[in-house]
DNA sequence: AAGTTTATGAAAATGATTATCATTTTAAGA
DNA sequence: TCTTAAAATGATAATCATTTTCATAAACTT
């Protein structure tokens, strides 16, 4: 948490950008949530701790937190960005189920290296990737017909 | 071809829809296109067959063709839906490359076999995934600098 | 053919995100 | 510490793809 903070003063350095209260607390709020948030979910909060902060500030600091390494956008496909910190986690990718919409965060080495392979094989050097594995789940299957 | 236009009008029927000649020439045009279809794209060329037809029409023939498994929403994350017809076509995953934006169909039957195992291993019975690789493909590599 | 339902097209609405712009802060230098 | 140029802020308007609305026009039913 720390080193994500000094992580992001770096990049603010690095452009010529500056520190304000207000990213300080974005950043803060941020980085004490685990898993996703949408814009509007940390806006929210933010504007609990300081109801001044105005909401393109949120978008805007999601958007430098996204550029310098420190969140991740990820997109579920349902029209909402949201943005999970990434700073000292594993990559991983989503699996997600379509019934009670629950996510658990996967990861398959073996995968990621065939994606190599097959990215290279058509002639491409993979810069990333998005995974999102849908289906049902085991609490849901069991709960059929409820 | 023909076999897709049974499919939509064995779906129109069992929903209780009706076949509509704007619903018509949509499919026809649909079908005749490989690869991926914005709803724009689409309504443009339906435009030009037959101008009276509304964009509105043009969505809403692409949820119904979406929901009669004739076609596939394809999300780039770039925040305008693809639509590709999937009738007869294999399944297939999208390499991208992110500096001319060509777009690759890819297919890796031992990943498809992970993708299983791995959502099994999670107690996830798999109803489908997205899989989008981005990179740089061969030819903007070699012209970097240009 | 009459009646009921569904479809259509035009236009307005939506909703997440981005841009604008006047004003306020920040950080660096004098 | 004071000045100042550059950057940040918040309120609001603008975007833009997609959905809704609603009055009118087909399409099945009987």
């Amino acid at each position: 948490m720390e080193k994500a903070k000094a992580v992001f003063n770096e990049f603010i350095a690095s452009k010529n950008l500056r520190m304000t209260p207000q990213r300080s607390l974005i950043l803060d709020i941020f980085l004490r949530k685990k898993g996703h948030l949408t814009a509007e979910q940390l806006y929210d909060m933010v504007k609990r701790k300081d109801p001044s902060v105005g909401q393109a500030t949120v978008y805007r600091m999601l958007k430098l937190l996204s550029e310098s390494g420190i969140a991740r956008e990820v997109d579920f496909g349902d029209g909402v960005l949201r943005y999970e910190h990434l700073y000292g986690r594993e990559h991983h990718d989503h699996l997600i189920c379509t019934r009670c919409n629950k996510e658990v965060e996967v990861v398959d080495e073996e995968i990621e290296r065939l994606q190599e392979r097959l990215a290279k094989r058509h002639g491409f050097v993979l810069t990333g990737h998005r995974m999102y594995l849908y289906g049902i789940c085991k609490e849901c299957r069991n709960n059929v017909g409820e």
